[in-house]
DNA sequence: ACTATATTTGAATAATTATGCGGCAAATAT
DNA sequence: ATATTTGCCGCATAATTATTCAAATATAGT
């Protein structure tokens, strides 16, 4: 059994790159991807993620990452586990103004850096810019330092 | 039986001026307001207005309207299913945060949308940079996100 | 008006999602 | 070391929501 704050990353992943329509679906991409679960926990992590099912236009539904205002548990969630984070080479350093941040890497490592970060998007994050060697951070409305740093934790090395 | 236009007007006055978690409770309030159906209509009313039930902060859950803050999600799924409509200058979804609006594309699109946007200059926007599929439009101070949407609007698909 | 076609609906039910409860393990306190 | 607390989880089931089916009602064309 993989540790939860790796599942809840997982289902994150699952909302935002695949479209899904039932807890069903997701449970299966879960376990295919090795996780042990039912739909019991699945439906606690949801609800503790904030992902809602909406009616899609196409005539069935479609589970979506929420808007703002889960970071609150996020983050407790998050502080509350010990995640062994995948440091990819390169970075450098992380500094905030307002709501930016800005990551600094070795020249050529800001592309992929700005990718991970991409396809593993975290709630707060709303998008990302990579140059070369930097890498700018969009970050939510309302979303503070402390709140940013453990929502890109998982990409840069211990902070 | 009244109307059923007025029935989903009250539906979504219901759910955008009180906090209600469950379709009996839009239900009750309905037929407090004389309306007279049963629970499968209103299932199938929510889901002609695309009302969702999402987790909500205090552990238990609400229904809520699709609102701006949470367009670019939306927008998102709205696309996904419908690959084959032609969205002008690969525009995928748009996100405010304070004083910038971030604007995904599909690869290689953001150059030509910021070039758009850039050349046509609306008076709200002080300017743009554009990455691979993001672009960031920096916007005069005090703009709302109302205001830019609306001089972003001839940019992107109707929202 | 009359028939054909489409829309809307309720009842029943299917399908889906949420949760009470107990077990278990890890952490913390005594 | 033992007791207590805390968090996580599955099972079973409750609760909720979506849909099938048939009937009723509305709409359009002639």
């Amino acid at each position: 059994m993989k540790n939860k704050a790796a599942r809840l990353q997982s289902i994150r992943e699952i909302i935002i790159h695949s479209r899904v329509k039932s807890q069903e679906e997701i449970l299966q991409k879960l376990i295919e991807q090795g996780f042990d679960l039912t739909q019991a926990t699945l439906s606690r992590d949801l609800k503790q993620l904030r992902i809602a099912k909406v009616p899609g236009n196409d005539g069935s539904y479609v589970y979506i990452m929420p808007e703002i205002g889960s970071v609150g548990k996020l983050m407790q969630e998050k502080m509350g586990d010990n995640p062994q984070r995948h440091i990819p080479g390169g970075f450098i350093s992380i500094n905030f103004s307002g709501n930016l941040a800005v990551i600094k890497t070795r020249p050529g490592y800001a592309g992929s850096l700005a990718y991970d970060i991409d396809s593993n998007t975290p709630p707060e994050v709303l998008g990302t810019i990579a140059g070369d060697d930097t890498v700018l951070v969009i970050l939510e409305e309302h979303i503070n330092h402390q709140q940013a740093l453990l929502a890109l934790s998982p990409f840069i090395p211990e902070v």
